[in-house]
This record gives C-alpha cells, sequence and structure tokens, in this order.
DNA sequence: CAAAAGGTTTGATGCAAATCAAGGTTTTAA
DNA sequence: TTAAAACCTTGATTTGCATCAAACCTTTTG
C-alpha cells in the first residue's frame, strides 16, 4: 500500500476544478477536509446517509452501486485517483441514492460542503469547473442510459473495451487491464457475470480479442468496432 | 393556440434560475434570448448540432429522444412550459447528444450561452441555482438508470403512474392525464408500444386501474404501488 | 366529411439474456 | 502452505420482452 498520508494541498491543486485557484483558496478548501483512509470492502456511503460533502479518491478504486431488490447490486460507477463522488446529492441537500465501496483499501479526501459553496461565491471560475465537472457527469449517465437502452450485450461490452480509443484514430492494436473483477464490470454493464463470461468468450472465439485474467489484447482495433454493427 | 408572443421578463422571473434576478439581470438576459414559434413535428435540434445555448420551453411540448440504429427512437424527457434543456451540452462545448422534437405547436426561448456565462460570472448565487438545475437532472437520470436496469416492465409503468405522488401520504384515488401519446410514453419507459398496452391492460384487468384515451383513474394508490413488489 | 395517416390493441412467434446448477480456478487469510 | 472463500466458466432451462402481423380506433387534413 502506498504512503498514508499525502499533502492535499499539492493533491487538489492539480484536480481539475481546484487547479487554477491560488494557494490561500487551496489552503480553505484543504481546511474544510478530511482524510479517510479505509481498508478494502469498506462501505462508504450508504443510500439514504445524508450527505455534508463530496468525496475525492486520493489513491484506491471506489464503487458506486445501487441496491437491487433483492440482494444483487447493479454498479452505477467505477472511480479511481482524482475523481470524486456526492457532490449532485450535496448541492441539492438530499440524502444519497447509491451505495458507495471501497473496492481496494483507499484514501479519500471528504470536502466539506461549506466550503465548496463558499469558494463558489468567491471565485465564478470555480463555480463554472464545477458546472463543467457536473454537465460532464450528465453526458456520461446519458451514454449510459443510450447503452443500456439501445446496445445488446456484446456491443456494451466492445463499447467498454474501446471506450477510450478515439472514434477512428490511434493505433490499430491494443493492450489493457479490466480495472476490476469481471463480475463488477458485468455489473457495470448491466449484464450478469455468466452472460458477460460468455460474451467474452464469443469475443475469443471470433479471434476479437485475447484475455489472460484482466489482461486484455486486442489485435485489430477497427475490427473489433464493427463487430455485430 | 395561446397567444403568439409573450413578455420573455414576465415569463423568465417566474423560472427556478431566474426568479431572484434583479430587472436589469432580466432584461440582459432577455437581450440574449430568441423567441421560437413552431408548429407541431418541428425537428428543433439534431445530434450533432452545434450547442450554442440553451432552450426554455414557454408554452407546447417537447421530446428530447436518442435514434436508435435502425430508425426507431428512445425518448430520454418529456419537456413542459418552464423546462429547459441544452444546458449540460452548452456548458461543455460539445454538439448535442439527442434530438429535440416539439410535439406539440410550441413557443421556446433560446437563451445565447454568454448571456448565461456572463450572469453566473455576476451574480453567484445564480451560479448556485444552475448548479442544483444540473444535480437535479442528474438525479433524476440516476432515478431513470435505476428503473431501466433494477425494475420490470410492469413496476416501471407502475412507477411512473406514481412518479408525483409523495412515498405514502396523500389521497387514495387519483386521477391524472397522461401528457403524451401512449407510444411517447411507452418509448420514455423503454417498452414498445404493444407491450405498454399489454402492462397497461394487465393493471385494468386486475382492477388497479381505468382508462380512457389518455385518462387513468387510480382506485387505491397504495394497492397500485404494492403491486407486484 | 371523407379519406388518409397515424395511433392502439390483440395475437402468434422468436430471441436475448436471466436463472439455476455444478465444476474449476484464483484469491484471501489463517 | 493450505483451507476456505470468493470468483469465473460452462451447460441446461426459463422468461420477459421484442418482433411480426393484422384489425381496429382516432386524429388530421384535403
Amino acid at each position: 500500500m502506498p504512503r498514508k498520508r499525502v499533502d492535499v494541498r499539492d493533491f487538489l491543486s492539480n484536480l481539475p476544478p481546484f487547479r487554477e485557484l491560488g494557494a490561500d483558496e487551496i489552503a480553505r478548501i484543504a481546511e474544510g477536509s478530511l482524510q479517510i483512509k479505509v481498508p478494502r470492502g469498506t462501505v462508504l456511503v450508504r443510500r439514504g446517509d445524508p450527505c455534508r460533502g463530496l468525496h475525492i479518491v486520493i489513491f484506491g478504486q471506489v464503487k458506486l452501486a445501487l441496491q437491487t431488490p433483492k440482494g444483487g447490486e447493479k454498479v452505477i460507477e467505477l472511480l479511481g485517483p482524482g475523481m470524486s463522488f456526492g457532490e449532485a446529492m450535496m448541492f441539492l441537500d438530499e440524502p444519497y441514492m447509491a451505495n458507495a465501496t471501497a473496492l481496494a483499501d483507499s484514501l479519500l479526501l471528504h470536502v466539506a460542503s461549506d466550503a465548496v459553496y463558499a469558494e463558489i461565491d468567491r471565485d465564478p471560475g470555480f463555480a463554472r469547473r464545477v458546472i463543467a465537472g457536473l454537465s460532464r457527469r450528465l453526458q456520461h449517465l446519458i451514454t449510459d442510459l443510450e447503452a443500456v437502452s439501445l446496445r445488446s450485450g456484446t456491443q456494451r461490452v466492445v463499447g467498454y473495451l474501446l471506450r477510450d480509443q478515439a472514434a477512428a484514430g490511434g493505433a490499430n492494436a491494443l493492450a489493457l487491464t479490466l480495472p476490476a473483477r469481471k463480475g463488477v464490470i458485468a455489473s457495470h454493464l448491466n449484464l450478469t457475470h455468466e452472460h458477460f463470461s460468455r460474451i467474452l468468450h464469443e469475443l475469443i472465439d471470433a479471434g476479437l480479442i485475447e484475455v489472460d485474467g484482466s489482461q486484455v489484447k486486442i489485435p485489430d482495433v477497427a475490427r473489433l468496432r464493427n463487430y455485430g454493427a
């Protein structure tokens, strides 16, 4: 596990919304914040909990998921270092809708809502960056909704594997590491783990990907992109 | 059809984000805006169009929908008077992801992005209200995603019919009017119109609702809420 | 007001993905 | 380092919902 503490100011001043703030503003935000170190498996927030600020992942990984009626769960988002959650509920002053769980040993920063509001009032540029962040998330959610409602399981898996590849350009071959257990990714794509496994093997049999544990190799990006479209 | 023109200032000063602005701010926003009168069926924006501002519905009804690969469509949202669209894409300065179509003869207001940005920079309270609006939309989208991924068709229809009923309280009986053609609502709930029709009749047969055209009567709200849960 | 176009219902059939079940593999922790 | 737990694969079966098809309403428009 990496070092146990982090200089909050250094860290913040490298994140999009805080990047252009002066040293004193960063100091004020850091003052209204709390470092939270948790082992893998810790439930950070539960649906229904009141929301008093936003969380930023410093290192580790966090899973946002909804509870199904009967014990299962549906992953909404996987968060890595630099990503945050809870803003929307903080701004609405409503309780959380989803559960957040640490998938790896993680260090988080909790920024109190007051500190954020104060900075919005003080710096319109900060307000704009907050607005941009929320807008990006909205766009991302619409993309997810589109995928779930309009695309087949196979198409969603292909889209997921190629999510960082620009539409056309880029290298022809590609290697990547799945960022979590297969079951978690399956749920994120709205598939059962069984179905996800079958799709992966369908792609393997078609010679479109090679899989070894969580290592995925894509010999021909263009060919994979065209599969089933 | 209602009157053809509307006093933009009066209208704006009754909408959440603009409510607390002074007369001069309202005037500035109104100046950066354009009234658009369209007949039913008009396509207002298409996926891929550049976004230069936000649209507010003054009267009429607008449908936001994604195009399916083969000609169909999936309705994301139905907008009535006072509701707006395009903010997120405006703030990201990216092209529209969805098509917007007028379902009824409508009057819209188009507010140029510059006017909005200027007001954000001038008034932190306005910025906060914009942030709250985006947050509410995000919350709404998560609810939709939850419905699509976790609930059956029947549960989604029940949830839709009761969407404005507070969890527990309220009257026991209820009458409402479907806000659009059944096919449009079906698509919004991610169902084919055939399946939607069948579900409605399943509920009718169970004595849970009565339907006459777009009039729906719910004799026992609590019983409908409990159906299939 | 009549015809056309569009919307809704109903039935028959098909399929993508879920569920159930059981064996194999990797990870975790003692 | 080994037992236990968690995860992944594979097969058989079921099912919710889509698709196709055809008749019946209801708006719109010439």
